[in-house]
DNA sequence: TACAGAATATCGGAATTTTCGATATTGGAT
DNA sequence: ATCCAATATCGAAAATTCCGATATTCTGTA
């Protein structure tokens, strides 16, 4: 149990919505990211954080810039 | 001791840059932050990682838009 | 240079988080 | 209802974080 204050789901959300936009399980981005699947799961539900060079990481994998990321992370946490 | 990998230096060295160039202190800083000046030192110094949305209550208290930040450290790890 | 005070860095060890594979659960299609 | 893909959850060892107290480094000034 802990961590997801609420505000980490949102980004747990918006990272899951990028990635399925994609077509990609997250087996996939898992791989691209040389992660087990739990790993994309875990920050997907807000149970994980995800530092600053892994959201580069990511970002980069979703072929999106972080900016993208943050601009709807943002937006949402707005609401 | 441990982490930093040499990007996670970057990551601090980028985030102390702007903190400089607002004439901040880490102790002021890390009062806007609710955190003790440690916290600010650690991760300047590439001990600590950020998370997202640390990061971007970090870039709201040096008023500036977090993807200043991001493109800076981008930047500066393509080096 | 020598000093004072400000600014930053380091320590320690308890608490929290992360890790990853194995397993369980859920979801969609037929 | 069954099958299989996709996602979620578990556990317990390893890694990281936490924060105040203290040490060190930096800066200006006599």
């Amino acid at each position: 149990m802990w961590i997801h204050p609420d505000e980490h789901k949102v980004v747990g959300e918006v990272l899951a919505d990028f990635r399925k936009q994609r077509g990609l399980r997250q087996q996939d981005l898992a791989g691209l990211l040389g992660k087990p699947q739990s790993f994309v799961s875990s920050y997907e539900a807000g149970q994980r954080r995800i530092d600053i060079l892994e959201l580069l990481r990511i970002a980069s994998a979703l072929g999106t810039a972080p900016n993208e990321i943050f601009t709807e992370i943002i937006h949402r946490a707005s609401h």
